[in-house]
DNA sequence: ATAAGTTTGTGCGAAGTACAAACAAACTGC
DNA sequence: GCAGTTTGTTTGTACTTCGCACAAACTTAT
């Protein structure tokens, strides 16, 4: 027959941002190669996400058959990535002891760069998230491009030097602007010196070693998802303040990204239409009412001592101590804080948060707050709650982990 | 060797809200079986996109074997899914003419559902989007359970006697608050009667069909995606203004649900923290600002003559004919518009968003505006152009086709 | 009219991966 | 020592994609 005299099969006019790809575009079908990358990764996730299981428990957690598992896992046993632990004596009557399955502690490390206006670190990261070969430097935030690079491939080559094999890539968590597809980073407002390095291409160039690179936000939410609060979640976010406010999301057992990497914008999203002017030139941002600057000029006005010295954590420790004012504005931040949180779960009903940076510092008590708040703000789903934890492990650690946890991602393909 | 002396492998405290699955949790490996189903809802995903192909243009599209495809579209044509169409003369020097392949038109349909508060529309739609059977009812929104349900099956059967066999399934589109996981309608504030209404169970034993729910704007989504503007499209947004304000996403191919459908409730974020009171009990809700309530209130204060039946297609129109008030209205109207828009783009950088309802009747020119208020709001982003454009098919329409592409999405698997 | 060249569609066997069943190994309790 | 149970391994089957060769159907040149 002939397709003739059907109707138009777009009824209505396609937009301009996406016409038809290219050939081999959008049309992807799966394999059976990457049908078992897939289940690989998904092993190793459960592994991740459960702890140390023989292959009888990964079957039943997986719903499948049991030489498919041995199927999938011997070979990483092999190639050292896995190893069998001691048989553990069963809590049955009788049945042959349990061998359960983990990660080789001698099997290849992940290397790890956290990138700050004017400092660096790099370490290397175990697959189970003990970090090593800690290493420290500076640099002139408005310095030379060479001097910058002869530093950071200095600092990597002493991290990396401790490793007593190559690992499995490098991981580099970055403020500023990124482009993760292409690793490069496009702006960092406070390091100059940074702005439009492809930081990626020049470090696996000299290092022959995979390299990622995402922003510090997204960095700070792998490093929960892989060894810290988020294990085992499928769906959950990391927020961040400070000097500035940032965010990211896992959603539906994803890094949610965006174009080229430039979800989650969260500071720059407007809740007072005809609010304070913010640095990137908009009205009413929640970074204006819920970071580090607010707070403080808020503590001068009300009068507290050392004002740009004000901290979450001190507001919390004044509060107990008893300073109404103290009270009063944590109370008030913490609310400015709620407001953003509401506008992501009314988007997209994230359910779970976790806070980073400065308000992180403010503790359990802080996060009690912004959760009231938020409470108060969203209306209830049935079944749904929310819950506002903060990540305990020290700033530094979770943006190494995270930065590490980029590699897993990527090179062991963990996340579909 | 054992497990002991390692780190805990959850280095930070769980949060509460996910604590380990039971069995068989969140474990999911992939069979061969489940890689034949996604390859053929891939294909036939390919033919809505790119329209009628040969096996060897989809084999290209793909970038697999021309046996693969034809081992994957040979059955769907043996059971009449799919059907051949006439050779196509090659626009090559000598060549085996192609045969495309499409949807055959003696298919089966798709049966779709448009509940509004005290109206229902009701009809068939075929694989390629037409409408057919489209039988329309009311009911009386604050009445009686049996009675409603007595006049939806009623719709219902009018329309499904008219189809030659049985459709595949059944897709209900609704206003309100929906769980979509569990079929039940929670709340419409509008419609008591459909309040807590299992509609999906109580439909699918009445007919025996495969029933799906979700809400309305999500319908529209849908209705985007297969067989209007978004067609094609990886990533976009739907947004619909009318007395209310509503939205969904579409990311990397899939529907944004959220847990049981909460996703997506753009309406009530919040632009401006001490602003108005919303219906929702919060304050400065997006939709306080841009929906017909505000347009109304504003019109009569700037002195419009019969503001109660203001709507964007009159101010277009006014503005068009000199109207200087109408003009600066229309202007604020569509600046506020764009403030959520640039909160959902900071936020996933979706970049591409079609206007429903009340906006959409205003044209190109609204479009036009709103865009122009969002690209002096965000940042911009290199070869990220931000694309807004009006569905132009009426709105029943959309959200009937909508409804039809819900039963498409989880009958067929066209989307993973 | 025939042959060369090209593209599409089909047939056949190979490869990769999961599943089912049976069996061996390793235990507990009687 | 044997019955019962669980874990891990072996063997063969099933499903799906891939590679190669060949048939079919055309255009162009001789």
């Amino acid at each position: 027959m002939k397709f003739e005299n059907q109707p138009p099969y777009s009824l209505g006019q396609r937009s301009p941002s996406q016409k038809d790809a290219g050939d081999g575009g959008n049309v992807t079908l799966v394999s059976q190669s990457t049908l078992g990358e897939i289940n690989r990764g998904r092993v190793l996730q459960a592994l991740y996400d459960h702890g140390p299981k023989s292959r009888a428990e990964l079957a039943r957690l997986a719903g499948v058959n049991r030489t498919t598992i041995t199927g999938i896992v011997q070979p990483m046993i092999e190639e050292g990535l896995l190893v069998e632990g001691e048989a553990v004596p069963s809590d049955f009557k009788g049945g042959k002891p349990a061998r359960p399955i983990y990660f080789n502690p001698e099997a290849p490390m992940l290397g790890a760069v956290l990138l700050l206006p004017g400092r660096t670190q790099t370490c290397l990261v175990t697959l189970s998230g003990e970090i090593k070969a800690l290493t420290k430097a500076e640099f002139d935030p408005h310095g030379d491009r060479d001097a910058f690079l002869a530093i950071i491939k200095d600092t990597l080559s002493a991290t990396l030097s401790q490793a007593q094999q190559a690992p499995f890539g490098i991981g580099i968590a970055s403020g500023g602007m990124i482009d993760s597809d292409n690793g490069v980073i496009l702006a960092v407002n406070l390091a100059p010196v940074l702005s439009g390095l492809p930081l990626v291409d020049i470090l696996q160039t000299h290092f022959s070693l995979p390299v990622v690179i995402d922003h510090h936000p997204r960095a700070l939410l792998v490093g929960d998802r892989w060894f810290g609060p988020g294990r085992g979640q499928q769906t959950f976010a990391a927020i961040y303040t400070g000097e500035v406010l940032g965010g990211a999301f896992y959603i539906d057992g994803r890094v949610y990204r965006g174009l080229a990497g430039s979800g989650g914008e969260l500071g720059h999203t407007v809740v007072q239409i005809d609010g304070e002017l913010c640095n990137c030139g908009k009205h009413g941002c929640w970074e204006t009412v819920a970071a580090l600057p607010w707070l403080r000029r808020e503590a001068a006005r009300l009068g507290l001592a050392n004002p740009v010295g004000v901290t979450s954590a001190r507001l919390v420790k004044e509060a107990a101590e008893g300073s109404e004012a103290a009270d009063v504005l944590l109370d008030r931040y913490t609310r400015n804080v709620a407001f953003g949180i509401l506008n992501l779960q009314q988007t997209l009903s994230l359910n779970s948060y976790v806070l980073h940076g400065d308000i992180a510092g403010g503790g359990a008590d802080a996060a009690e707050r912004v959760k009231q708040h938020v409470e108060r703000l969203v209306r209830k789903r049935p079944n749904q709650e929310i819950s506002i934890t903060v990540n305990g492990i020290g700033e530094g650690h979770t943006a190494l982990r995270g930065a590490a946890g980029l590699v897993l991602s990527s090179h062991l393909k963990l996340v579909i």
